[in-house]
DNA sequence: AATCATCTGTGCGCTGACGCACAGAGTGCT
DNA sequence: AGCACTCTGTGCGTCAGCGCACAGATGATT
C-alpha cells in the first residue's frame, strides 16, 4: 500500500462519486484523478469502481477503502490542528537544562512560567555533561561563560552574573581578612577543579596565587559552598546568592572583569515556537529585575 | 492536511530516526525525502524534527504525527490485505438478476453456490426494469431475448429455452386442441403485455391470430402460469417448466423458432473477481445438465 | 591520530506526472 | 424532439519533482 496520495483520491471519489467532484476537492486536474485511480486499481489487482458516464460508484472494496480513508482524513485532520495550535496552546514537556548553582534564579521563572501555562510539564537539568539541543534533550539551555558557537543553536546574552571574593567569618577570625590579591600570601582558597575552570575568574586566581594554596578543589558547585560555609578557604561566589549569606564575609568586591556572561541557547528547529519563545521572554523580563547582576 | 504521501514520508523518518533509512524503505530517493520533510513543515508551519548530522529526532509534533500514522499504515495494510484477499476468498453479498420465471432454475444453483461459499450472502432480484450493472445494482445478470449490447457489459450465452404452446386440460375439454397453428381460429391465448413482450414466439403468435383473441394479457409471468392453470387460454411455457406439470397437455411441442436464448451478463469491472467467476463457472456447469434446453 | 563509514544538504539535468483541450456519451430540461 | 449541461476519457505539451553526484560533517574504528 505505497502511495497515500492515491489512497486519498480514491477516498474523494467514492465520497462523492464523480471523478470531476473529486477533482475540483482535490484541486487537481480531474485526468489526474483518472489516473490515481487507475494506477491504485492496477496495483490491488481489483475494481475500486464502477465507471459510468455518469460518475463512478464504488464496488465493495471501494466501500471499504472509502470507511478505511474516512477515518484517516479525520486523525489527519486532528493532527494538523493539533500540531498548529501546537503553535498557539503552550503545552507538553519543558525541558531546561543550565548550569549548577542557577537553581535560586531559574525556579521562580520556571515556577511563573508554570502558572501562566498550567498544562506545561516543567524538567529542569542540571549535569556536567552539556546537553545537546540539536538531539532534542532540551528546549532551553543556559550556559555560562564564552558564547557559545555551535551551529544551528541561536545564542542571545541573558545577564552577566557578578562574582566576588567571600569568606566565612570562621575563616576570618582563624586566617584573617586580606585587603587585596597582594595580600593574598599565606591564605587558602577554593577553587574548581582544573579541568572545569574556564571561568575568567577562576583563571585570575591562578594567576595570583600558587598552586598550594588551592587547597580545596571540586568540580561541584555545592561543594564550593559547603566549603566555604566551613571556613577551609576563600572562594568566589556570585554575588546575589552572598548577600543572601549572613555567615560570609566580602573579601574583595566584584569586578567587571570577574562577571561571568550567562547566554540563552535555543536550537533553531525550535526557537521560533511558541513554547520557548513563552519562556524565553519570561525569562529575560525576570532577569531585568534580579538583584546584583551587572548588565 | 493535503498530501498524504508527505505525511507517510515523515512518519517513515520518524520511525527510523534518519533521512537515508527513510529514503530506503520508501525506494525514493534521500533528497526527496528531505523535500517532503521541508514542505510539509512549510505548511504546518512548525519543525517536526530537529536535524543533525547525524539523523532528524522527532519533536512532540513528530511523534504525534509517528502515532497517528502507525495506526492509518496498519488501517491501509489491512485494508489492502481485504481487498486483494477479496478476489481470493469468495464473501460478501452476491446480487443476482434474472428475467422472471427462472427461480426454479436458478434457485438450486445459487442454493449450491452458497454451499461452496457459506460466507456469501445471496441475493436474487427479478422486477421488470432491467437492472443496471453499471451502477452496482448487480454482480451478475440473467437476460433473455436478443444478445444485450451494452457497452462495459461482458455477455455470454447460457442456454436456449425451449418453448412450447400449452394448455390445461380443463381448457382442452372446453375449446378442444388445436392441431397446428392453421387450427387457431376460436381458440383464445394467453400473451405477455405487448410492451414487454419482445420474445421472438409472442411475436409468432401475434401473427398467426387476431388481436381479439388475445384474451389474457399480463406483464406478470406467474399470471401467465396461473392463467393456464385456470384454463382461460392457450399460452407459451417453458419446455422444462411444463414437463413438471401433469395438468398441462402440450398443444404444439417446442420448435427452434422458439427458443429464447438465455445470456450471462456481467460488469466488465466485476467480470474478473474470484466472486462472478465462480458464480458464472458454476451456473455453466449446472446448466449443461438443465433438461428440456436445446442447446 | 588517522582513516573510514554514514548521514545530511544542495545544484543540475531529466523524466514522469500534471494541466489543458477536445471528443464522446448520457441525462435532464424546455 | 432538440438543446444544453455534465461527466468521463485521451493525446499532447509542459513543468514540477525526482534521481544523481558531490560536498561537508560527524561519529566509529583500528
Amino acid at each position: 500500500m505505497e502511495n497515500w496520495d492515491e489512497i486519498r483520491t480514491a477516498f474523494q471519489v467514492a465520497r462523492l462519486g464523480t471523478v470531476s467532484g473529486a477533482a475540483e476537492v482535490l484541486g487537481v486536474h480531474h485526468a489526474t484523478v483518472i489516473r490515481h485511480i487507475d494506477a491504485l486499481e492496477k496495483r490491488l489487482g481489483t475494481r475500486l469502481f464502477q465507471r459510468h458516464t455518469r460518475g463512478y460508484t464504488p464496488t465493495e472494496a471501494g466501500r471499504d477503502l472509502l470507511t478505511v480513508a474516512q477515518t484517516t482524513e479525520e486523525q489527519f485532520a486532528q493532527l494538523a490542528s493539533r500540531i498548529k495550535g501546537h503553535g498557539e496552546t503552550v503545552q507538553g514537556e519543558f525541558i531546561l537544562t543550565s548550569v549548577a548553582g542557577l537553581s535560586g534564579l531559574l525556579v521562580p521563572v520556571l515556577a511563573e512560567f508554570q502558572r501562566q501555562h498550567p498544562a506545561v510539564i516543567v524538567r529542569l537539568l542540571t549535569d556536567m555533561r552539556i546537553f545537546r539541543l540539536d538531539y532534542g534533550e532540551a528546549h532551553v539551555a543556559i550556559r555560562a561563560g564564552a558564547a557559545p558557537e555551535e551551529p544551528d543553536n541561536v545564542v542571545q546574552p541573558l545577564i552577566r552574573i557578578r562574582y566576588g571574593l567571600y569568606a566565612s567569618k570562621k575563616y576570618i577570625e582563624t586566617y584573617g581578612k586580606p585587603e587585596s590579591e597582594h595580600d593574598f600570601a599565606g591564605h587558602r582558597f577554593v577553587i574548581a577543579e582544573s579541568e572545569g575552570s574556564r571561568a575568567a575568574f577562576f583563571r585570575w586566581l591562578r594567576d595570583k596565587v600558587s598552586n598550594d594554596q588551592l587547597t580545596f578543589r571540586s568540580t561541584e558547585p555545592a561543594a564550593w559552598d559547603a566549603a566555604l560555609e566551613e571556613g577551609v578557604g576563600i572562594g568566589f561566589l556570585p554575588a546575589w546568592e552572598a548577600s543572601t549569606r549572613s555567615d560570609l564575609v566580602e573579601v574583595l568586591a566584584p569586578r567587571p572583569e570577574w562577571d561571568s556572561p550567562l547566554w540563552i541557547v535555543t536550537h533553531v528547529d525550535l526557537h521560533r515556537t511558541r513554547k520557548v519563545q513563552a519562556f524565553v521572554g519570561l525569562l529575560k523580563e525576570k532577569a531585568r529585575s534580579w538583584p546584583q547582576c551587572a548588565g
